[in-house]
DNA sequence: TTACTGTAGTTGTCTATACAACTTCTGTCA
DNA sequence: TGACAGAAGTTGTATAGACAACTACAGTAA
């Protein structure tokens, strides 16, 4: 019923993946051209075009011009994995949001950080050092160096209302960023601010974002591993 | 030079792109319309309508029909994870990999595997447990069940040449999978298999692939800490 | 055999047009 | 005032055609 009424493009699109998933066609098998397929569902090449262009964007067809399309090798499957605001995500769950505030302050860089963010030596920089709390249990350390140049106002905001995230992502446009995923024992102070043991494993996410050309800030998030997991989803 | 000879949708989006980039254009923004834009480009509607269709796919507008294009809310910031075979991983690194099998049998599924992998308790899974390891020194403890419906070769394959990975993506079109991303402490026995002391943290990713409507394998992989990290990119 | 050339087939981009579906606002009528 | 109708503007989808760019292959010439 529904796809009766489904666009014709994504009845293509929903064909080509069907024949995939059944594996009638595997990895580096052609799939029909165009102009096959155009006849086959007997509407206009630019529909079958967009078809097969989002199953490329998707990953799961390979295109070369002058050649043909091909079903993609799945050697790596890719999906999305997303970075919210925890604020966002914890309300979401219909729980309570707090933040505790632990160091609100600007210093001058040392060679180390200076050099990761991309400034001079003794630069000054911004730094906040918060506790986020789900139900009033501590569910995130966050300790973050910004770049005074990118958020010029970042030390006004009343960081117990407003998350650093998000100040960032409304005042300095998003250009690029990287992270890393790994897992560690907490140090002394991490422990005692997100009140577990010394020998409780945490996930430590670095995370790096640029602004329009330069860094806009550097944050490490320490979840308790007992608390928190990052789920994702793929889909072909 | 190069953007002179680029395709007129590619102009288009890196226009688009650059005015949020800058700021000039914030969250909640209307984008012009496909008309404006298509009357201060001097193309056709089509072109216009490719390179926002895009924008959007990519998550940087939002498109409402009947009122118009938007800045979009960059509340949550999504990127690639990729999951790729450890076997490949490690040979683009110019190491080598090797694999210690350490179990591989048939077993009948208890009941609180059966419903993990939506099968009836006592049906038969296929069960192994590896040891990978980057230039001798473990890398990761792989524990998986194999569902004998979705690869009945499973079992045939040698391990210490093909990982199991491999093989499923071979003769498993996957369809769909989903994941999520722990940090705990070892078990006795993957403490002592991936030669770490007890207290050492460890990310775990626990994976749940999907063939054809039933699910094809579960598999538990344990990365050390210390020699581990998942690493991701994003880009506007 | 080897190197080159041409041709058929394929995807990449773009146009001008059309109608459908939806939103927003304005003006009219009760 | 309030409800409704309509018009204008917007995006969504689809068409038929055109030319460009590229690939793979077959045939030809040296």
């Amino acid at each position: 019923m529904s796809s009766a009424s489904a666009p014709v493009y994504e009845q293509v699109k929903t064909f080509v993946r069907t024949q995939i998933g059944l594996g009638v066609w595997v990895s580096g098998d052609p799939v029909p051209s165009e102009s096959a397929l155009m006849h086959q569902f007997g509407v206009s090449r630019m529909t079958i075009n967009r078809a097969l262009r989002e199953l490329m964007a998707e990953g799961l067809v390979r295109r070369v011009q002058g050649s043909g399309t091909f079903v993609a090798e799945l050697h790596q499957v890719s999906s999305q994995l997303t970075i919210r605001d925890v604020q966002e995500e914890v309300t979401e769950r219909g729980h309570l949001h707090a933040t505790r505030v632990i160091t609100v302050e600007t210093l001058r860089a040392p060679q180390a950080l200076a050099q990761r963010m991309g400034l001079r030596t003794g630069q000054s920089v911004f730094h906040t050092v918060l506790i986020h709390l789900e139900n009033g249990v501590p569910i995130q350390y966050e300790d973050r160096y910004v770049n005074p140049l990118a958020a010029p106002d970042y030390l006004k905001t009343d960081f117990s209302q407003t998350t650093p995230t998000r100040h960032l992502l409304d005042h300095a446009p998003l250009t690029q960023a990287s992270y890393s995923i790994e897992a560690t024992l907490p140090s002394a102070e991490e422990a005692k601010l997100l009140g577990i043991r010394k020998h409780e494993a945490c996930l430590v996410m670095v995370r790096r974002t640029v602004s329009a050309s330069h860094v806009a800030s550097l944050a490490r998030l320490v979840y308790p591993g007992t608390r928190y997991s990052f789920k994702g989803e793929f889909q072909a």
